[in-house]
RNA sequence: GGGGUCGUCGUCUAGCUUGGUCUAGGACACCAGCCUGGGGCGCUGGAAAUCUCGGGUUCAAAUCCCGACGACCCCA
């Protein structure tokens, strides 16, 4: 692994396909030679990226009083075939074990495509009376879907990791209110912590989640343009209560069914959005604080300089930060190469000058600017750098994002926008509803996009009319492609 | 769901059309030794592939045929 030289040229705006397919696999982070369609190896590039993406959502989590727990892997048909809906969206794509040595069993099991079905079946039990509520359970797992469709490494596999919260209310207001909440959640990691900006939609009906009133979810503009869904969060109503008997005893004393939503960000998305989004043409760019190595040492050889190095790793680590001494034995040229293709967002250079000097030089990554300073400065510097590195990170990405956008009064408008390469469109609508499926399909046939939904908090149209059927628009959605 | 391209050392590939000379060639990476060192791709030597898997045709298969698995691309 040490000195591998890596030639990678491939331009992320002209070719991302390519760009992402290469990077993924040349920067180590994830190993798709596994023998099994849709299933990858993280490695530790990747894993270590993965653990801190999760750390920052179950700290937002908990923060909104969830806690964690664990729940099997395995769900049994009959708890499977409970909410009818769920049945019907999720059968085509579940591994189904059947077997247990060469016995056939006498119920079939579901790995669990997600656990809606797990979690609710216990919450039966658990939930008895109005102060077992709210109940505000999660847990960090890999699903099982059966894909159908290509697979993509991070972005559709058969196994992906997520984190699924299930939330159970006295209310309709307060489950409706955890909405908000789970929006606040994503943008508070996606966006501050890891400088990517996501729209938040109420999907349309024909685009829900199986079982769910209504879906809610994020999505990040990828560098083609189109559109990932990186979390969602559903509204389940009664839905589930009423299919799995969640009761509870209310201050009234009436039986009455809780209200449910479950929010699912999906990690192994974020982690092929934060590659996406922030790469370029050298490589990955990690932001400071998730990046597997956030300082790499590299010395130029001259007196002094191994222990002057050494030195400095020290004072990191007591620092907390992760940092690592390149003392390999390729030129200092190709570490620079090599660690700007792996995405350190801070590079110290250290020889002969900076020991006489007592000096450290030091480079962004992102702008790849040289810049010395004392050695005494250097923990006050790498403060400010990870603070002030996010955000230039976020501009940037907010940057690429608003250049794909645009907005249409008619599909002829829409085909124009295209043209001049605009890939999120925002356009009058007719409905959300059933209803307005046709005009989505009408949409979809003539330009290739679809509707993704409404934006949160965004104000609706007053007097405009809907690009396809002419009637009334009740809601501004945005048309996009999608992955 | 439909169509297409492809699978040879760790990686990228040559060979496949016209089966035998392939005991499978190269480059990069790797290992050993040297050299060098403030933006990489110097030297010498070494190890590394039963050619994705299963079947078939043949005296003979990386090469031809069938199937499976896997990868990528395009369209719905």
């Amino acid at each position: 692994m040490q000195g591998s030289k890596i030639t990678f040229n491939i331009d992320k705006k002209q070719n991302f396909r390519e760009w992402y397919n290469e990077i993924i696999r040349k920067a180590e982070l994830i190993d798709d030679r596994y023998n099994i369609k849709g299933l990858i190896v993280y490695r530790p590039r990747a894993m270590k990226v993965v653990k801190e993406i999760y750390k920052l959502l179950e700290y937002e989590l908990e923060k909104k009083d969830h806690e964690p727990v664990l729940f099997p892997l395995l769900i049994p048909e009959e708890n499977f075939q409970k909410e009818a809906e769920h049945v019907e969206g999720f059968k085509a794509e579940t591994f189904w074990v059947t077997m247990g040595g060469d016995e056939f069993l006498n119920e079939k099991m579901a790995l669990r495509p997600t656990s809606e079905t797990a979690f609710y079946f216990m919450y039966s039990l658990w939930i008895r009376g109005f102060s077992d509520l709210p109940l505000k359970l999660y847990q960090s797992v890999s699903v099982y879907r059966h894909e159908t469709k290509a697979t993509r490494p991070l972005i559709r596999g058969r196994e992906f990791l997520w984190i699924e919260a299930h939330d159970a209310f006295a209310s309709k207001e307060e489950a409706l209110n955890q909405v908000k909440n789970d929006e606040e959640v994503t943008k508070k990691v996606l966006e501050d912590s890891l400088g990517l900006p996501v729209f938040f939609f109420r999907r349309p009906q024909w685009d829900k989640f199986k079982g769910a009133v209504d879906t809610y979810a994020a999505d990040v503009i990828m560098p083609d343009g189109a559109c990932l869904q990186v979390a969602s969060t559903h509204y389940l109503g009664e839905n589930f209560s009423r299919a799995f008997n969640v009761m509870f005893t209310d201050k009234d004393g009436k039986r009455k069914f809780v209200h449910q939503t479950c929010y699912g960000p999906g990690v192994s998305r974020i982690l092929a959005a934060l590659i996406s989004v922030h790469g370029d043409n050298s490589g990955l760019i990690f932001p400071f604080n998730v990046a597997p190595i956030q300082i790499v040492i590299i010395p130029i050889p001259g007196e002094g300089v191994a222990e002057y190095s050494r030195r400095i790793l020290e004072k990191l680590k007591q620092f907390n930060f992760k940092a690592f001494l390149d003392d390999s034995e390729d030129t200092p040229g190709e570490k620079f190469y090599k660690w700007e293709f792996f995405g350190a967002p801070l590079r110290i250079e250290v020889g002969p000058k900076e020991v006489k000097e007592s000096k450290v030089t030091l480079v962004d990554r992102l702008t790849k600017k040289k810049e010395t300073i004392e050695l005494d400065k250097l923990i006050e510097y790498i403060n400010n750098f990870s603070l002030n590195q996010i955000k230039r990170l976020r501009d940037r990405a907010k940057e690429a994002a608003e250049h794909f956008i645009d907005h249409a009064g008619s599909i002829q408008e829409v085909k124009e926008k295209i043209e001049k390469g605009k890939k999120v469109i925002k356009v009058p609508f007719c409905s959300l509803e059933i209803d307005g499926a046709n005009c989505a399909e009408v949409i979809e046939n003539e330009t290739n996009l679809k509707v993704r939904g409404e934006l949160l908090g965004e104000k609706q149209p007053t007097d405009e009319k809907c690009i396809v059927c002419g009637k009334s628009a009740n809601h501004y959605v945005y048309l996009a492609e999608a992955y």
